[in-house]
DNA sequence: TTAAAAATTGTTATATTATAACATTTAAGT
DNA sequence: ACTTAAATGTTATAATATAACAATTTTTAA
């Protein structure tokens, strides 16, 4: 599905990015939560919270389920990940200084997800509900379908 | 949130045109998947499928969870019911002999939704997934938020 | 019309996803 | 250092959903 080149690169990024929004935002990036973004980050499918907490317990923390959506919580008030609600899965936002107005193009072979924007669309979809005098507060929207690799 | 005057009658023909469209396609519309249909259709706010389970066991069927979701996984096939997956529940498709291309507006406060249709917002989207050559199979388009009424 | 096949429903058990509540530890502010 | 607040640990359980197999009902077709 992607454009990911070398994908050290991509996660190193990412996690240089939500280290510098937490250090400007004054939150703290902990080291449990720094794993966690590693986790969802390592690869480009969306990563089931259970999973998280698998990986965890191999890595010396002594991880519960509240260890893991904590930080999950976390990581999505400050906007460094996603939930997908169509798979109820987790990935980590690739630019999370301007976290709205996305969408998200999930692969049901290959199952990776890519996060797109597309102004035409957020036009519409402002359109359609001011028509419908409504004050939106979050807008999921999610394509599940078979990616140009994949096809 | 709705525009709908006397539910009596939107509940009737609801299941009128469910009636017609089972028969059409030659389904079988049993006691049990009309009975889920119509607990789904009392209110225009979506329902959760263990809520179903309790009125249906005040009903005389001896409902366990996989009652419920084998009668929903019909109607979500049929397409008299859409699934909203962002707050995991269930709601009566109110066109349903086309049944794409909607999103649904639903009020954080009322708790009301109101299934929209736009050709606008089905057009961008398809335009924005040709750019990413994607076959999308099904399109997931929430948005929570106020509604007029409650605003 | 009746036996075989298919679809539906019943039933038990369990998988998956997520949170509540309270204790302990760690970090921050004074 | 002391206090407070934030984060994490821990136990338990809530909420959502499916697997597997048995019994029943409906349809098909011999």
């Amino acid at each position: 599905m992607l454009d990911c080149q070398d994908h050290e690169v991509c996660i190193e990024s990412a996690m240089r990015e939500a280290e510098s929004i937490c250090q400007e935002k004054g939150l703290r990036f902990t080291e449990l939560r720094r794993e966690v973004l590693r986790l969802i980050w390592l690869s480009h499918i969306p990563t089931k919270a259970y999973d998280i907490l698998e990986k965890l317990k191999g890595k010396a923390w002594s991880a519960k389920p509240p260890t893991v959506y904590r930080a999950l919580d976390f990581l999505l008030e400050t906007g460094l990940v996603h939930k997908l609600d169509s798979i109820n899965a987790y990935i980590g936002c690739s630019h999370p200084r301007e976290h709205d107005g996305c969408y998200f193009l999930i692969c049901t072979d290959c199952n990776e997800a890519k996060e797109c924007c597309s102004p035409e669309l957020t036009d519409a979809i402002e359109l359609a509900w001011s028509k419908n005098s409504f004050r939106p507060k979050k807008v999921t929207l999610e394509v599940l379908g078979q990616c140009g690799q994949c096809d």
